[in-house]
DNA sequence: CTGAAAGCGCTTACAG
DNA sequence: CTGAAAGCGCTTACAG
């Protein structure tokens, strides 16, 4: 087969110079209309496709944007947080509809990606996935900033202002939580997941939580309160270290879907009964939550919204336009795994 | 901030030419070692990264595949196909595996995704994932074909020889989910999923059913056939149809696992007791399966294996290697909903 | 409205 | 081992 056609195979077929037959195709104005039909028609007929390359050398830009998702280096190479994948899904989507494409790349957090894809002007802009511990990458993405890259992050708001985070409520997302189960008569709520600074969206929810508790009256109790990272043997083990503590509570709020399931199997295995004896609320709303038995009650993020803001934010970013850090509504869905009397699907 | 360097700033501060300083970048022997490395330190220093644009119009490649993911129109636009998700992350990994970027798009069947990436020379090639009706695409690939397009598709072989399909054995799978059941004592063992050539992948599910039962002598029974897509609501709908049609069964084999777990909704909404009165037997091992309750049993596609073939089957098209159709094993994975004494997590 | 020309930043034959 | 030069296929200021 013949290789690909230039625009020139269309200038000498349509009679006109290479000029024309790049402004024709990209309908400028310029070229009279009727020249400019019959070059778009040959250029059909030949199935040219504009060279990418070229086009992008020329212009300095991409029209692409490339997502980088960030793992949890302790997370199993075959099990991705179900969460990112939804909002990988909706990301996709939304760049396509911006008339963007998408590079897609997973790394370690370990790795040296602060530099790679804008640099190489592959993409104009990055969007940034990462559960994992944001200590860990701070001064990456100081090189980030220094260099100039238009990039914006999923999580929680970065301590550094220069940084452009989108994300949901996470403390709304804590607070809405553990008030339900104070609202279903629950005192003793344990909270499974890391507190700490280094995981922020985790710590929001955890300062969540303890409001909603201190908005009733009850100090939170640091025994109720076991580090877990976002997988289901995190989410058994603490559950473990919990009971093994001797601590009494009747509920617990997860840090993560995946930590509740991990924490419901635990409870299961002792012979304790979920939501009758202790309720559990997870949080994210990953496909797993439903089917969860019981089905979970948790807080769900909009991921199909999220990717819309997020490549809307980039955008801007390349554009030179204003954006500001955004906080996104969760809200609550109530199943069966809280005690709340709802039937299941 | 200063614009990006080029290889030109380098030559300068090297005090090369720019032709020595690319040759020292790409690490060619020609250059002397020690200029080599002095060379690239001072790229280092500066930061600076191969404009892939300027490189791939050179060298008129990209480095780069697309993964192109054909969505069933019927599916609801939020929920992804759970299967095509974790493919996804294999194929990720393993594109970069590979030193590959990989720009990823999902598509309607219906638009006119032919002739892009690769004509637009944004990719070397590319990978086709799609579970939904491929009649309608035939004349597509047609097209690629026509080309000379790099594509290999996931799913069925194709019926068109010069496309290279790489895909499980649907037929090996479909048969070792119905022996299992068979092997149980079931008898009338329903099949959901459509079996028609319009869907290849579950026709070969179904068919692989069909010689199980013939293998004990049962000739299969159309009336325990009914049509399915891939989703859950499907599979509650086939479910119902079945039921409705009071013919007598004791068990189910599905198409896919959102097809059981529909399936499975359906018969409980009914009163019929999973496994008891009926076992069922999904298909794919999505998350998900491990969690429906009861927990699915059914046949697990290796992903992370399948991903790694389909990366390496076009990257060795690209290279203009041999390289063929390929069946890869699955196997069953045995849960609780087909009655088997397994305890579940 | 159209064309000739420059140039985006590389890679690589060609000549030394 | 190194440099000068051509050229990948576009886009766009410049001149008409």
């Amino acid at each position: 087969m013949a290789s690909k056609a230039t625009s020139i195979d269309i200038a000498y077929r349509a009679g006109v110079s290479q000029s024309t037959v790049s402004r024709a195709l990209r309908n400028s104005p310029l070229v009279n209309l009727e020249t400019r039909q019959r070059i778009q028609a040959i250029a059909k007929e030949l199935n040219y496709k504009v060279d990418k390359n070229a086009s992008n050398l020329r212009m300095q830009n991409s029209h692409t944007l490339a997502l980088l998702i960030c793992e949890d280096p302790t997370n199993d190479e075959s099990m991705i947080n179900p969460f990112f994948l939804s909002m990988l899904g909706s990301i996709t989507r939304a760049t396509a509809r911006q008339g963007y494409d998408l590079l897609v790349s997973f790394q370690q957090l370990s790795t040296d990606w602060h530099a790679d894809y804008e640099d190489s002007n592959k993409a104009d802009g990055i969007i940034l996935l990462g559960y994992g511990d944001y200590m860990d990458y701070a001064h990456k993405l100081d090189k980030l900033i220094e260099k100039n890259t238009h990039f914006v992050i999923w999580g929680a708001e970065h301590n550094n202002k220069a940084v452009l985070s989108i994300g949901c409520d996470n403390h709304q997302g804590g607070f809405v939580a553990t008030e339900h189960l104070l609202g279903l008569g629950h005192k003793h709520i344990a909270f499974l997941g890391d507190s700490s600074s280094r995981s922020p969206e985790f710590r929001d929810r955890y300062l969540g939580h303890v409001d909603a508790l201190q908005s009733t009256g009850i100090e939170a109790d640091t025994q109720l309160q076991h580090d877990a990272i976002n997988t289901e043997a995190s989410g058994y083990h603490a559950a473990n270290v919990l009971l093994d503590s001797g601590v009494t509570f009747d509920a617990i709020f997860t840090a993560s879907d995946l930590i509740a399931i991990g924490a419901i199997r635990a409870l299961k295995k002792r012979g304790v009964l979920v939501p009758e004896q202790v309720a559990v609320v997870g949080y994210d709303d990953i496909p797993v939550a439903s089917f969860a038995n019981p089905a979970l009650t948790t807080i769900k993020q909009d991921t199909q919204f999220a990717g819309e803001i997020l490549v809307e934010s980039v955008l801007k970013l390349i554009r030179g336009q204003e954006v500001s850090q955004r906080l996104i509504k969760t809200h609550l869905v109530v199943r069966s795994s809280c005690g709340a009397n709802v039937e299941d699907n």
